[in-house]
DNA sequence: TCAATAATGAAAATGAATTGCAATTTCATT
DNA sequence: AATGAAATTGCAATTCATTTTCATTATTGA
């Protein structure tokens, strides 16, 4: 069994490996998205940052989010817009999204049964699975409402 | 009920609506997208159809894939890689994808276990699903066994 | 046939993702 | 503290897929 190291131990791991330094601003950003715990484009990620420290720019945001990527802090999502977006990985856990169509809103959730089922049904076909995305798009509840207060 | 209508109904109602007029290189690019039944990048079905009929452009074949999703007779998918795909829309059909990262190769399976397991967890959140994506990413049977034969 | 309007091709525009490079900063070692 | 090799940063430029513009051509109903 392999010893789970915390984000930050897992970042400086990373470092050394790469023979990375440090510095205020990375630190700053990485800081923030790991704080914030939400989905960020890079452009989202960059305006709300631009507030605090307007001294950061954008290309610093976009390799700071690209660094989490890679030693695994940080995971992808290309949902069905433009843009794609950065999530922070939290240890021991996967999920997937439900997405409003309409606000925007992502929740994400866990779902053991249909994991299996995915590897009953990979199987199936001789594949090895290495990673999935699920993503469920629709309404939520709040817009939901709202679109019923509307057609009244 | 509503009656189905078929593919080329479903086209020319399209037409009729917008008041479209027709021509022959769009509907020979929809004919072989249709026919071909794959998973196309704009570019990948434009290389193919150039080989046939040179004196279609790009732009042509980029419209004609628009069109069709329009009319829902082509969906859009857009895997891990950059440029996102389009694939014929069967009747009465969904279906979820298996990808293998090494050849590319992409495998449609559908499970209606899965489909209702997912309307389960969207009502557990109050969301109202409207439509999915599912993808299991790894490695097809061939290139496990090619990969397996390199490392002896 | 004619006029109205859609389709087409080529080139330009867009927009996100990425990179090159010069200037700046970090940090282990003087 | 000073040094210098190496990493970081900002800006501008590039890449690449996608989308639009616009002048020309083709289609269709009257």
């Amino acid at each position: 069994m392999h010893k789970q190291s915390s984000p930050l131990e897992k970042l400086s791991e990373h470092k050394a490996r790469f023979g990375l330094k440090s510095s205020n601003k990375r630190s700053f950003i990485i800081d923030y998205f790991l704080k914030a715990d939400r989905h960020f484009t890079v452009e989202e990620l960059y305006d709300e940052i631009k507030q605090k420290k307007p001294e950061i720019s954008y290309s610093t945001v976009y390799r700071a989010l690209k660094l989490l990527a890679e030693c695994k802090l940080a995971g992808q999502c290309t949902f069905g817009d433009s843009a794609s977006r950065y999530e922070p990985i939290h240890q021991y856990e996967h999920h997937d999204h439900l997405i409003c169509r309409r606000c925007g809103r992502i929740i994400e959730f866990e779902n053991d049964k249909i994991e299996r089922l995915q590897k009953d049904v990979a199987r199936r076909y001789g594949f090895h699975v290495s990673a999935h995305k699920l993503e469920l798009y629709g309404m939520c509840r709040k817009c939901r409402k709202v679109q019923k207060g509307q057609r009244q």
